[in-house]
DNA sequence: CGGGAGCTTGATGGACCTCAATCCCTGTGG
DNA sequence: CCACAGGGATTGAGGTCCATCAAGCTCCCG
């Protein structure tokens, strides 16, 4: 029925907001608050200038000032710290729909390096806008500062998994909360998901060596709980998993409604 | 020469700004940007409000919405979450001068309770004073939010400690980040300070057992790189601690001066 | 005197790392 | 076509780091 090849089509964009089943953040961000058609259409302007970026390019440095924002697109990044020693840990992965940088921006610089896992697309937004998004749209702007806020607990739990959890405990909480976020954005089929990260990335960002996530994997694999492979997770017993994770979900995700949208004209 | 015993001051404080003198906040602050004599009578105005808090009380519970910022003024604090199977993981140690809970007001909640370690003093604020402190004292405002990312920063480097660094590693990444917090708001003395943490609390930060930290303090001890004990800790030799923890310092903390007040009236 | 909280030390075991080898798949150049 | 290299996954063997269990210590407080 519907026309997915949205880069190739010929006819006029204008007619149809075919953008809008592209807009991850959209997505995400409906799911806090309902967005006008105004809102929608801003957001998706914000993201016209689309850019492509090669896999394993690095999109900002330690310590960079002149600040932007990006909004991936498409593709999976990580954000990581590296070590004297020659170590990494990984702090997050940024999937389509999340905004990166953006911390660094309002606030100022907290150093580490963002990269990309797999080629990609993002929208380079600069400061003035952003700032002019948050003063003529705040509903927006407070359903972006939402999401920015999750993105923080989501690094505290990552504290807490690596801190306090067996690795086990940590690879199935992982996932969970992978599966969360990328239903969010409708990137993920029901207990399943493509995820592209070798097993090499994911002992980064768990603080495990690359064979031991190996086993664990195949632990969880023996236990019939959950599969990895090919670069596709399944969740064969969601409540045994999180049982085993102590896994929560990342919110009540309340959804604000306007009232009545007093402030717009009314009907 | 001073008369440190505030509390009970008979004289009238207005005369002299004692104040001062204990405002970490203003001092913390000071580091990052030169403050006016509005913007310091302004902190201290927010603090006027002191309350006291006897140890072991928790400040601000998961998912509380009407929010309130607390500026802690003596004694130590902590953030943790709590497991299903019954560990804990610290976050952080909210020290003197620092700002608790000012992201989940800007933003929203991230679940975590804080609590005190110690008897404490703190001033609430409540959030149409933080935003009008913002929109007035807009310098102001830049530099408490430059101390936010900075205590976002310390999460993070909190996180890599755990991911990828020994015990040791880590409990010496700990202390030197420590001094340099206190150092920042001048209750630290030239390579020792008090800390009142206990080894558990020390564990529940650093991901390990509290017997294991006993372990790692001799250790540190016996190599003569720091001691801690009866609440004190001395650094006796920061250099090699800091190659051992792969320390680097938390900013380079450029003093943003003004160009000469042209905002203000010119002397 | 007893009890509790915190610190200290030893012994043992488990979780996880490191080293090493094998296998698969893919791409590349002959 | 094959040879080869390289990245990733898998599995085994052995060793290290750190948790757990257990006991004894000091200090403080009732």
């Amino acid at each position: 029925m519907q026309d997915d090849s949205v880069t190739s089509a010929t006819r006029s964009d204008r007619l149809t907001p075919v953008l809008h089943d592209n807009d991850f953040l959209a997505k995400k961000l409906s799911v806090y608050v309902q967005l006008t058609e105004r809102e929608r259409s801003y957001l998706a302007e914000l993201q016209s200038r689309q850019v492509q970026v090669a896999r394993g390019r690095e999109l900002a440095h330690q310590g960079e000032r002149g600040q932007a924002a990006y909004i991936l697109q498409s593709g999976w990044a990580c954000s990581f710290k590296l070590l004297p020693n020659g170590g990494r840990q990984i702090i997050a992965f940024p999937i389509p729909g999340d905004i990166v940088g953006l911390r660094s921006m309002l606030l100022r610089t907290s150093d580490h390096t963002f990269s990309t896992l797999t080629d990609a697309v993002v929208c380079r937004v600069e400061e003035p806008r952003v700032k002019q998004a948050l003063n003529e749209f705040p509903l927006l702007g407070s359903a972006i500062l939402w999401a920015t806020s999750r993105d923080e607990a989501m690094v505290v739990e990552h504290l807490v998994s690596i801190g306090r959890r067996s690795a086990l405990e940590r690879m199935a909480h992982f996932f969970l909360e992978l599966y969360d976020r990328l239903r969010l954005v409708g990137l993920a089929k029901a207990n399943e998901y493509t995820c592209p990260l070798s097993q090499a990335v994911l002992a980064d960002a768990l603080g495990l060596s690359a064979i031991h996530v190996n086993r664990v994997l195949r632990q969880l694999r023996e236990r019939r709980l959950l599969t990895f492979h090919e670069g596709v997770v399944s969740i064969h017993r969601h409540n045994e998993l999180a049982a085993l994770a102590g896994y929560e979900i990342l919110e009540e995700m309340p959804i604000v409604r306007r009232e009545i949208d007093t402030s717009q004209a009314a009907g």
